[in-house]
DNA sequence: CTCCAGGAGTGTA
DNA sequence: TACACTCATGGA
């Protein structure tokens, strides 16, 4: 049953990584946003020194990326790579964001919200449930490259709708819950899902887990 | 030198 | 709908 191993991989992780509360540390909800576009296939340590770099420019504002010329924003934003393309999104984002700003979000309805960030420049499935998930505070669970791959090991194959539906019917419809096991994902994936292969992947221990009752989630 | 990282847009069948 | 191709820097 796919939706057993989702729970049972859930208190795996969380047993081996433990809460991780405030996994991700920004100094503004704009600082996130920008986050989710930059770390776009790429690692975040190149993402933090761009970052930092707009900080110390006083430029982490919706208005100031709108107002800034886009040649100067590609020189800042170079180092997490794709420079041109992210320089754009960046710049389409903060336009969006200076016309509905971003405490409106939890105003919108989930999807209306949802197909609003799709339909801005750079931002596909995986960004805007980040950008849903960590700054609008909205229960969609992000499905991401380590999502996928884990779910590969785990023989469980889909689109991101069918993966996001099956994480999302297994776990209760809560945002820290979904926020923390994206973040379990994540920590598992840096770790073991690298060149070296599945050695001491996390399903490789579900595999024991299998045929026993699932977990059951504590209610939040 | 080679490989690839917390994707997304575009073109093709 | 489902792939292949492209975008690009920095670290291992």
């Amino acid at each position: 049953m796919k939706m057993n191993d989702i729970k049972t991989l859930y208190h795996i992780l969380s047993a081996e990584f433990g809460p991780l509360y405030d996994w991700w540390v920004a100094g503004s909800p704009f600082e996130r946003i920008a986050g989710a576009i930059l770390v776009q296939q790429t690692r975040w340590e190149n993402v933090d020194r761009v970052l930092t770099e707009l900080k110390n420019r006083d430029l982490m504002s919706p208005g100031s990326i709108a107002a800034l010329p886009l040649e100067e924003l590609e020189d800042i934003v170079r180092p997490t790579g794709f420079y041109r393309n992210k320089a754009k999104s960046l710049k389409a984002v903060a336009e969006y964001f200076t016309a509905s700003p971003i405490d409106s979000m939890s105003n919108k309805p989930q999807h209306v919200l949802r197909k609003e960030l799709l339909a801005l420049r750079g931002i596909g499935n995986e960004t805007a449930d980040v950008i849903l998930l960590y700054v609008a505070g909205k229960p969609s669970f992000v499905i991401d490259a380590y999502t996928k791959k884990l779910c590969g090991c785990m023989g469980i194959q889909g689109n991101y709708a069918e993966l996001q539906r099956l994480f999302e019917d297994a776990l209760p419809r809560d945002v820290p819950v979904y926020q923390h096991y994206h973040a379990l994902i994540v920590e598992h994936g840096k770790r073991y899902c690298g060149r070296k292969g599945c050695d001491s992947c996390a399903v490789a221990r579900l595999r024991k887990y299998r045929g026993t009752p699932a977990f059951e989630l504590a209610k939040p």
